[in-house]
Parts: C-alpha cells; structure tokens; sequence
DNA sequence: CGAAAGAGGGTTTTT
DNA sequence: CCCTCTTTCG
C-alpha cells in the first residue's frame, strides 16, 4: 500500500495527505512525487467524499490507462461495507459510457467502436495500391493524424513535429485523410480519437456541459500530468459544473507520444481558476539508497524538475545492477532470483519486473512459463489483439453492423480459395442488396449464394442468438473452428481454442454484440489475465513501464536497461523524446520498496549523439543514462559466463592433409 | 490470374 | 510474433 506507514492519526495518512484529502477548495491539484502516496490519497479522498454524503454515482475517477482504473475501484472498494462501486474507468471509457447513455445528446447512435487494427485497414483501403501517400505507410498517417488530433494542432504542424526532417506535402495527405474520414463515416466507425472528440465537440455547448457536469459533485483525475488537449478539451467546460481533484506529478510524465505535455501541469492554476495546488513531498515507499539513484537520474537531465525524493523509511540495501552477454542470460537470472526467493518463503507477489517494450517482455514471459512460475503481464498482448479472437468476433461484428466492412472482409477471407477480390466482391453485394431494402438476412442469403453454405447458415445463427452475446460467440467459434484450426495449425491452436472459450465466457454477462465489442475494445483484457494463474492467486507482475505507474512491490527488477534502450536510439536527436526516456527510467527506478535490481546485457560504449537542432543543439558524449553512473550508488555485478578452456588435444592426433568434401551421388 | 503458402525482416510506449 | 514480399499452386 503506497504511503502507508505513518505514525500521525488512525487513518494512516500524514499531516500533508490529510489536507490534500480533506481540503475545501472547489478544484484541486496534487503534485506528488513518486511513492509519495498518489493513489492513496485519491482513494482516501474518495472515502472521504462518500463520508462526507456523496453518492457513490456523483463521484467519477478517471484514469489512462484500464490498469490504474481497476487499481483504484478494489481500493476505494471497503469490503466491510458493500456500498456501490465508485465509477472508476479511462477517459475512453467514459466517454464513451456518455455517449452511449445519452444518444440524443451526443448522437452516433448505432456507430461502431474500432481499435488500432481496424483504423489500419480502413487507412489501407482508401489508400489503395499504393498503401502509401508522400512515402508515409498507412501506420504513419494514422499515427500523425492521430498526434493532431490529440495535440489539437493542425495535420500541418503534426507531420512537422513527427517527421521533421521528410518532405511531405500536407495537401496530398490531407487528402489521403479526409477519404479516411469519409469511409470512416460512410462505414459508422468511431476511433479511439473520435470518441474523445465527439464528447469535446458536445460539451462546448453550455447546456451540455452543464447538463453533464451536474451528474458529479466531483470528477477525480489521476496522473493529470499525461492529459493531453483534448482531453483539456472535455475538461475546460465542466470546471464550472463540477470540482475537479487532479493529482500527478511532472516527473513522471511519459505520454507525449500520445500528444500529453508535461509542462501544461504547472499551467493548472491559470486554466482552473481558483484551484489550489497541494504537495506531497515524503516518499513512503522506497529506501533510500533507491531514491539515491534516482533523483541522480533525474539531476542529469538539463530540465528541472525540482525534485528530491526523501525516503521516511530511511536506509536500506543499495541498487544492484547485472550485466549480462545476451537476453536469455538476463531473462535467466531474473527467473532464477525469482525461485531462489520463493525457496526462501516469499510469495510471487513480491516482485514486479519492468521492461521497455511488450516486445522484450515476451523473453521474460517464455521463462516464467517455462518455470511453471504464475504471473500476469500487464501491457502484453490484448486478447483482443490476436488474431483468432479477432477472426471469431468479424463473425459477430457483421450481425450487429451489416456495414462493417473490415469485419466483413476479415470473415469472408477465412474461407477457403477466398481472398481480397472475392471477399470485396462479396461485401459490395451486400451492400447493394441493403441498400435495395433487403433485410440482413435476406442480403446474405443472396451475395454469399456462391460461397460455402455453413457460413450463410452459421451467420443466421449467430444472429438467432445475437441476444445471448455468449452463446453467439460459441456458434461463431463452432462456425469457424475448421477453418481456424486449418489456420492455425502450426501456431498453437490449441492454446487459441483455450482462449476463444475464455472469450465466451467474458462474453456471458453482456447485453449485446456491440456493447461488448465496445467494452472489450475499451477495456482490454490481457491474454496473461486468463492464461495464468486466477486473479487473485499469487502472481508475479511483468509489466511494460507505461502500465506501471502506480504500481510498487518489494522487489522491482528493472530488465533490459542497456546502452541503445534507454534511451533508446530513436530517441536520440529531440530532447524532448530524450527526457521523456529519461522519465520513463525513472518510473521504472521508482518502483521497488526494498530491493532494486537495473539488468542491462553487453558491456557498455559511449551512445555518441547530437541532441536537439539548430542552436539548441549540443554534443552528449555518452547519451547512455547509465553511462556516467558513480560507482558508489549502485553495486555492480558482471555475469559473463566463464568459457571453459578447452583441454589440450592429445599429443600425436594425425592430421590428414585433406578432407574429401565430395558429395556421394548414389545410383545415377 | 487470383489465391495460398512460405521465407525473411523488423518491433516503443496506450486508448 | 506480425507484416511484406516472393514463389508456387489451382
């Protein structure tokens, strides 16, 4: 529990959590450090507003990522009293949860939520044989679009901020994105941004804002410091309908990626009238000798953040850093510090291993699973990412939305001898027919007349349960057991066929197709969540750094920390991306209570980089965070497996001149 | 000629 | 693992 442990009253709090829980003012902000206590205080504060009267409904937390909503709803939750669970959920989420409860407010009404994949396709389609515009792939516009709008710039501006040194014509990708813009409408698809961005246009009439303000007494929002304009966007008009608890901390800021600016926090005051800034400023979580090598960190960088982390715990043992020649090697030791832990008594729960990328987790992850050892990787990949579950839900997306053209397309193309021209050909007639007034039924029948006869019957199915989300999703996984299995034959069917029944099971519970599409689109689950051990077991914690924050266990070990990673080499050249690396370290750091372990593989050369443009710009001799680490806040240990030596060939081995290297041709 | 299968190359981070 | 390109198959 982070901030526990304070000798001043009985609810655990010290004398400055207590008044920023307690304080008065209409809008609040909280900046507080690392480990000083972020979550207790909001879910203190919560406590506090039920106490105080509140209903339970009239408070709203809001959170990025789903991980730090869920951290937030089994806290405030006081298993003693069963009062109604405080909403607790991402900005997405909830902005959507509007949306959806109120259609004549907001409209979109019968839209379709789609995730990164599908923006994909749908970027591909408009971009036809090419896939590419002004040399950008169909990724790269999405992913300019999407910094535009999040940053609420112009496109413009964006690709000048994301690709600086390429020449690109805005007027030719602006094209490319207004026929994504108009598929996108003509298909009743709403991206993750176009969620966001229906709520922000809604509320800049007053009597929305108003009207939607009203629901709360008080809207808390965790790490404000990753809100980026938009999100400013649906803020701004509620400050005068409702109070607003934020609480973050500048130091921690690692979402500008996703177009968040770390110093609109210090901007809070001027954009909230009347809100009072609080501090909290003694770390309850770490030792010491952790905090040591982290403000180091954090001293290095030109920018200043004004922090020093105390710990009120005091001394402890100092950081460990391991070198080690290869992946594996590191994967290796994490896993055998994890056994030789549990050998000792302590249970899974007390370690949390970070890594940069869900990519480099996997090493890790195949480790842990090879030792049998229970864990759940938050930030791996989505069930709803995989291909399979994707497959098993195109079947359930074409009945709750005949338009839905990637879906389509993805199911049509499972089928045997069926690919793209087949599968648009067949979409097209569809359409055609609906668009002549047919039923979506009566429209299958005729445009799949040629196809095999189990997909036009196992889609009336499917539809004749589209009631019992659960069962729909059974007939759809039956449907297409055959071809998924043929599939996926040589990649792990069987574990897929495991995770397709779990994916009915998620589903049991839910009202329709879309509502739980949308929640599962909205809310993720991790594949990990339902392959390994049951919530609630003993687990180890594999976690990519984003996911993290928030989150503390006794033991942290810190993987992949290696010249080249951190910061990685992408970074290098913008030093706003180079500090936000540097940040993204130092959430990692800051993470154990008592032990702390930083694993890097090779041995370490000077990153030589320029770092910024123009006159800004300066020479860094070792971009490396590590780099120029004194010796005396960490202890180093070098794991280079000794070779060893070869023992000496026997004296007087004879050696034939020659090897005969012909090839025996057998019988000709 | 379109579709399927196989080989090779490359990976940030989240909703 | 995921996407793309190339080769092979029907």
């Amino acid at each position: 529990m982070a901030g526990a442990g304070t000798s001043e009253g009985g609810d655990g709090l010290n004398q400055a959590q207590r008044a920023a829980v307690e304080t008065g003012a209409s809008h609040n902000l909280v900046l507080a450090g690392a480990g000083t206590g972020k979550t207790t205080t909001i879910v203190a504060r919560i406590r506090h507003l039920i106490k105080g009267g509140a209903a339970p409904d009239r408070i709203l937390a809001l959170t990025f990522t789903r991980r730090a909503a869920a951290e937030i709803r089994s806290r405030v939750q006081d298993p003693a009293r069963a009062s109604s669970p405080v909403p607790a959920m991402t900005f997405h989420a909830w902005a959507m949860r509007e949306v959806r409860t109120s259609p004549d407010v907001f409209g979109y009404d019968g839209w379709s939520v789609i995730d990164a994949d599908d923006q994909l396709q749908v970027m591909r389609g408009v971009l036809g044989r090419g896939k590419r515009v002004e040399g950008l792939k169909a990724a790269q516009i999405i992913g300019v679009l999407s910094f535009a709008r999040n940053t609420r710039r112009t496109l413009a501006d964006a690709i000048a901020a994301k690709h600086p040194d390429a020449e690109i014509d805005a007027k030719v990708l602006g094209e490319a994105v207004r026929a994504y813009e108009a598929r996108k409408r003509e298909r009743r698809y709403l991206d993750y941004d176009d969620v966001l961005a229906v709520c922000a246009a809604r509320l800049k009439d007053p009597a929305v804002a108003a009207w939607v303000g009203g629901h709360y007494d008080e809207i808390l929002i965790d790490e404000m410091q990753d809100t980026n304009p938009l999100q400013w966007a649906i803020i701004d008009p509620l400050v005068t309908h409702t109070r607003f608890y934020c609480v973050g901390d500048d130091a921690q800021s690692i979402y500008g990626f996703r177009g968040a600016d770390f110093a609109s926090i210090h901007s809070f005051g001027e954009r909230v009238p009347g809100a009072r800034v609080l501090r909290l400023e003694d770390n309850y979580r770490s030792t010491q000798e952790i905090l040591d090598l982290s403000n180091w960190l954090l001293e290095q960088s030109p920018l200043h953040y004004g922090k020093h982390l105390r710990a009120v715990r005091g001394s402890g043992a100092k950081p460990e850093l391991h070198s080690f020649e290869t992946p594996q090697d590191e994967a290796g030791w994490i896993t055998g510090e994890l056994l030789r832990a549990r050998d000792d008594g302590l249970p899974w729960s007390t370690h949390l291993i970070l890594v940069r990328t869900n990519y480099s987790g996997r090493a890790i992850e195949a480790r842990l699973v090879e030792n049998d050892i229970p864990y759940v990787f938050f930030g791996g990949t989505k069930l709803l990412e995989s291909r399979h579950v994707r497959d098993v839900l195109s079947a359930l997306r074409v009945i709750a939305n005949p338009d839905d053209e990637v879906a389509w397309m993805r199911l049509l193309t499972l089928v045997p001898r069926v690919g793209d021209v087949t599968a648009a050909r067949a979409f097209d007639a569809v359409l055609a027919a609906r668009a002549d007034g047919a039923s979506a039924r009566d429209a299958r029948a005729g445009a799949l007349a040629a196809l095999p006869g189990w997909l036009r019957a196992g889609l009336d199915a499917i539809e004749e349960a589209a009631g019992q989300v659960d069962d729909a999703v059974g007939r759809a996984a039956a449907m297409l057991q055959p071809v998924l299995a043929h599939k996926y034959r040589n990649e792990n069917w069987d574990a897929r066929a495991r995770d397709l029944a779990h994916v009915e099971r998620l589903a049991a519970t839910r009202g329709s197709i879309t509502e739980f599409i949308e929640e599962f689109l909205l809310s993720p689950v991790f594949a990990s969540e339902l392959t390994a051990e049951p919530k609630d077991g003993d687990h180890v914690i594999v976690s990519t750094v984003h996911s993290a924050k928030g989150l503390e266990r006794d033991w942290a070990f810190c993987a992949g920390v290696s010249a080249g990673a951190y910061p990685s080499a992408r970074s290098l050249g913008d030093v706003n991306e180079l500090e936000e690396e540097r940040r993204v370290l130092y959430v990692a750091l800051t993470r154990a209570r008592d032990r702390l372990a930083v694993t890097r593989t090779v041995a370490h050369t000077p990153v030589r980089a320029w770092v910024g443009t123009g006159a800004s710009a300066g020479f860094v001799e070792d971009a490396y965070f590590l780099g120029t680490l004194p010796e005396l806040l960490v202890r180093e240990t070098v794991h280079v497996p000794g070779r060893a030596p070869r023992p000496a060939p026997p004296p007087g081995l004879a050696v034939p001149a020659e090897v005969d290297l012909s090839v025996d041709l057998g019988e000709l």
